[in-house]
DNA sequence: TACTTTTGTCACCAGTTAGTGATATAATTT
DNA sequence: AAATTATATCACTAACTGGTGACAAAAGTA
C-alpha cells in the first residue's frame, strides 16, 4: 500500500474545487453532499469537520472566487479620464464588457440561476455583492454623465438593458433563438451588441 | 366507508390541479411523481396509467394552459387598426402589458424559470411555442412601423427589452433591490415602465 | 517507546425518490 | 344474479439522499 499524504488544506481545496467541477459540468442542481465528495474522492464526513456542512463549504467555495462580475481596473480608469462626450461610448462599453464576461463565464452563469431559484445563505451573500459592485460602477456613469434625475431615470434604464443582457446570456444556454435573433451563434450576439449601441446612442442624443 | 366515486376523467383532472397547486405555491423544483400525488390525495401509480408517466402529465398539464405570455385579442386590433404615428406608443402597450401579465403570473414565472434550468420535452415545447407567439407579434408591430431592416434591428433591439422586463420579473422574485430600483415596491415598477416608455421613444425618433 | 491528536475510511441509519406487482372494489355487461 | 372490466389502493423494491458513530492509520509529543 502506497500510504497516504495527509494534508487538511490540501483536502479542503479538493472539496472546494470538486464544487467548481460539478457546478461547471452538471450545474449547480446536481450539487449535494454525496456528489461532492463523490467528485473529490474523499469521504463525506469530512465536509462536516472541516466546514460544518455543505453551506459552509459553499461559503468557503465562493470566498475564493470572484462571483460578481469583474470589471477591470481598465475600464475604471477610462470612466475616471472620460470626457462628457466619451461617457455614451463608455456605457456600451461596460454594458458589451458585462456580456462578453457572464457568457464565457459558465460558473457565473449557474450561479446567477441558482440565485434565482433558491434563497439561502450563499445565493443571497453573492447577489448582494453583485448588485453593490453593479450599481457602484452604474453610479460613477452617471455622475459622468451629469444627467439630472428628472431629465432621465438613468437607473431604471440601466436596469432593463443589463437585465436584458443577463437573461440572453442565461437563455442561451437551454435556447438557440430569441425573437427572431441566434444567440447560438457570433453572429447574433453581434446584432445584440450593435443594439446596445443604437439604444444608448439614441438615449442620450436628446441630452448631449 | 363512503362509497368512493369512480371517474377517469375527473381523477385525471385532479392531478393535473395538483401539478398547479404544487407549482404555483412550492415552484417547479418540488414537481415529482410522489408530491403529486400527495397533493392529488390518489395513488401514484395512476400517474403511470393515465398519463404514462410524470412527463406525459406534464404534458396534459401544459397542453390545458395558456404557458405563453398572453397577448389579449384588444391589442391585436390595436395594432391593426393603429396609424404610423400610434405605433411607437403601442411598442410600449405591449411591453409593459407583457411585464405586468409576468408579473402577476406565478405559474408562468415558475415555468419560464423551469426553462432556463432543464431542456427536457416539455420544458423545450413550451419554449417553442412562446417564441413563435412572441415573434409573430414583434414582426406585426415591425410591419407596421414599416423600418427597413437596414435602418434599425428592430428584433434585436426589442429582444433586449423583452428579455430585461423578463428578467427583472424573475429576479424580484428573490431580490428586492436591481441596480438601485426597487423591485419589490409597485414605485419600483412604474419607473420600469417609464423607462421603457424613454427607451421607445427616443429609439423612434430618430426615425420618425 | 508509548501516548495523544489529527486525518481519513467504513458501515450503517432513517427518510425520500421513482417505479411495479398483487389485490380490492366499483361499474358495466351478460 | 353472475361474470367481466375499469378504477383505485396497498405494499413492496432498489437506489438515492443527508447525516453520524465506530474504527484505522498517520503524525506529533512525552
Amino acid at each position: 500500500m502506497a500510504k497516504t499524504e495527509r494534508n487538511k488544506e490540501q483536502t479542503k481545496q479538493k472539496f472546494i474545487d470538486a464544487v467548481s467541477k460539478i457546478i461547471v459540468r452538471d450545474g449547480f442542481k446536481a450539487i449535494g453532499i454525496n456528489t461532492i465528495s463523490k467528485e473529490a474522492g474523499l469521504d463525506k464526513v469530512l465536509i462536516y469537520r472541516y466546514f460544518d456542512g455543505l453551506d459552509g463549504l459553499l461559503h468557503a467555495f465562493a470566498k475564493q472566487k470572484d462571483f460578481y462580475i469583474n470589471i477591470s481596473e481598465e475600464i475604471y480608469k477610462s470612466i475616471e479620464n472620460a470626457s462628457k462626450d466619451d461617457v455614451k461610448q463608455l456605457v456600451v462599453v461596460v454594458l458589451n464588457n458585462q456580456l462578453r464576461e457572464l457568457r464565457s463565464n459558465k460558473e457565473l452563469q449557474e450561479l446567477m440561476l441558482w440565485e434565482m431559484i433558491e434563497r439561502n445563505e450563499l445565493t443571497i451573500a453573492i447577489a448582494k455583492e453583485r448588485e453593490k459592485k453593479g450599481y457602484e460602477l452604474s453610479k460613477k456613469l452617471k455622475e459622468k454623465m451629469n444627467i439630472p434625475d428628472a431629465e432621465l431615470d438613468v437607473d431604471a434604464i440601466m436596469s432593463i438593458l443589463v437585465s436584458g443582457l443577463y437573461y440572453l446570456a442565461l437563455r442561451s444556454r437551454t435556447v438557440d433563438v430569441f425573437n427572431g435573433v441566434e444567440i447560438d451563434t457570433n453572429a447574433g450576439w453581434l446584432r445584440i451588441e450593435s443594439a446596445i449601441q443604437t439604444i444608448v446612442n439614441n438615449l442620450f442624443n436628446s441630452i448631449n
